[in-house]
DNA sequence: GTGAAAGCGCTAACAC
DNA sequence: GTGTTAGCGCTTTCAC
């Protein structure tokens, strides 16, 4: 406590010695109240166990750690009154910033957040008009890409089976479905749009009734793998084979994706990245207080082949 | 501001409508210094993209946000140096007690917390000296079952392919493996105990060791799912059927579980629940400040039975 | 009953 | 460069 020379570097060991034996630890609550700094900052996900989220938590945790920030987190279950609970929070803990994915209907929040000029990044889903950047993964090109892939096999007659379209990300890969299908001019016919939910059984569903149809499709791209799982039924109970029968194109690439019998030639996004990227934004707006670039960050997903996919031609 | 009758209904609604139209927060932080209490617990995990942890986040969250706690979340990927520096994070952010699931190689860490009087739970892993009060499931219990399931379909050729044995977890269910044999007076036959590390690929070739052995197993209770879908491949290659030449029960009940043809049996993990309770008793301890019972919490596993057992004699 | 004042542990600003 | 002090926004205490 008392050596006071200049000679910086030992005294400084010295001092972090008595730290360590007395155990010292800063009070960052104390800090914070004057500093009006948390260094924490908020993250508000739908629904932790949707096994989407957990590498979006992990990528934002890490990158948060490595800016020195830690991270306080929420479930909302989209629930809107949750949403509104978990922002509220959010403020009454003072954390420095918020990344946030919020149901659609949810607007008037975004738009209060906005009036108090609060740091907000919106990730996976970005409310329409809302000013607040956003980290996303364009569905519409993943779709596209999915369909193309598809196409570039020689296909023409493909079909598409889509998540529930009250949801932004089904119109949004029904949307590339049919920008493909329009870019290479193949026939588009409703009859082959398959409405589904994202679960196993109405992907059974969706392809029984593919199947069942007089011109079935030779080529199917499905809104989610767990839907493709599902058809992947559907398709083995009518005597048919993946992919000498037809080709199938799912989207997520979960874990099953790679282990199933065919392998299921999928979409990966880069869930990781998406956290990290959100991170790096509101970190860095948080610190700089300047925007320097508040475009929204798109990023890309990227095509795995397997073997639920061949040539039209190769039979 | 200076309404000041006694009209307390009356009042009270109006000075919250000032509160609301000013859009007043209470601020956490000085409160928080001033109280000496954040209201927020630390949540230490080994990877939140481990499909085990995202569940039990799930339970901790929710049931802290019912009793009035957020939560402050790290990973620690089982590195040593982030298990110590997440701790010193949850110390300095002055966190009012820590859900730890910690490697058990840092025993002391937990030692620090002890002898400052820290409020901890332990979640999952139990460091085995320590003081504080574990929330976990019961892995011995579970393998016990998981075999006992076996024996009680008539099978007496029973296989085990475990986990890593460096961690706690593969050393419990080889040790619930054991007591089911002993129990039920079955030959222990030491080559049919086959260590793998919890990977799809080690279960396979674990799977390919027991299946060239000349008196192979006729069933084979295999330390988790991941590794049972591994033995699935290594089964199919050498043309045998499940459960017909082979009974196959796993644990864990990931999802691909309930998916794989054919469905394989498995031990459910009460996940959700294991973070409600780890919430439960850390948050009781914070608000009573007395331990009215601080014996560990030991939930149990629950045997799903699906496609890929059946009895010896069924043959 | 209401209002004023002290103080939580820190940082920043200012004097010495 | 070193030491002192004010004040962050609350709660609690104590005086009125």
């Amino acid at each position: 406590m008392n050596d006071k020379p200049d000679v910086s570097e030992e005294t400084k060991k010295k001092i972090q010695k008595v730290i360590d034996k007395l155990g010292y630890n800063p009070n960052g609550i104390a800090r914070g109240l004057v500093l009006q700094k948390t260094h924490t900052i908020g993250l508000i996900i739908p629904d932790i166990s949707n096994p989407f989220f957990p590498e979006v938590a992990k990528g934002v945790e890490d990158r948060a750690r490595e800016l020195n920030y830690s991270v306080i987190f929420c479930n909302t279950d989209n629930d809107k009154k949750r949403e509104k609970e978990a922002i509220d929070l959010m403020k009454s803990k003072y954390v420095d910033g918020i990344i946030l994915s919020l149901s659609i209907s949810n607007k008037e929040e975004i738009y209060k957040l906005e009036e108090k000029n609060f740091d907000v990044v919106q990730i996976d889903r970005k409310i329409p008009d809302s000013n607040y950047q956003a980290v996303v993964i364009d569905n519409t090109l993943g779709a596209y890409n999915a369909t193309s892939h598809l196409i570039e096999l020689g296909h023409t007659d493909i079909a598409h089976i889509t998540g529930d379209l009250e949801i932004q990300t089904s119109q949004d890969r029904l949307e590339g479905f049919k920008r493909a299908i329009g870019t290479f001019d193949l026939d588009y016919k409703e009859k082959w749009i398959v409405e589904g939910d994202f679960s196993k059984e109405s992907g059974y569903k969706a392809m029984k009734n593919l199947l069942t149809l007089e011109d079935r499709p030779k080529a199917v791209f499905i809104a989610n793998d767990l839907m493709a799982i599902g058809a992947y039924e559907a398709i083995f109970e009518m005597g048919l084979e993946i992919p000498q029968d037809i080709s199938v194109v799912g989207y997520d690439d979960i874990e099953i994706a790679s282990i199933i019998k065919p392998g299921l030639t999928t979409m990966t996004q880069p869930k990781y990245k998406l956290g990290q990227a959100a991170a790096d934004v509101l970190i860095s707006k948080i610190d700089n207080k300047r925007n320097i670039n508040d475009e929204d960050i798109i990023l890309n997903p990227k095509l795995i082949i397997r073997d639920s996919t061949r040539g039209y031609e190769d039979e």
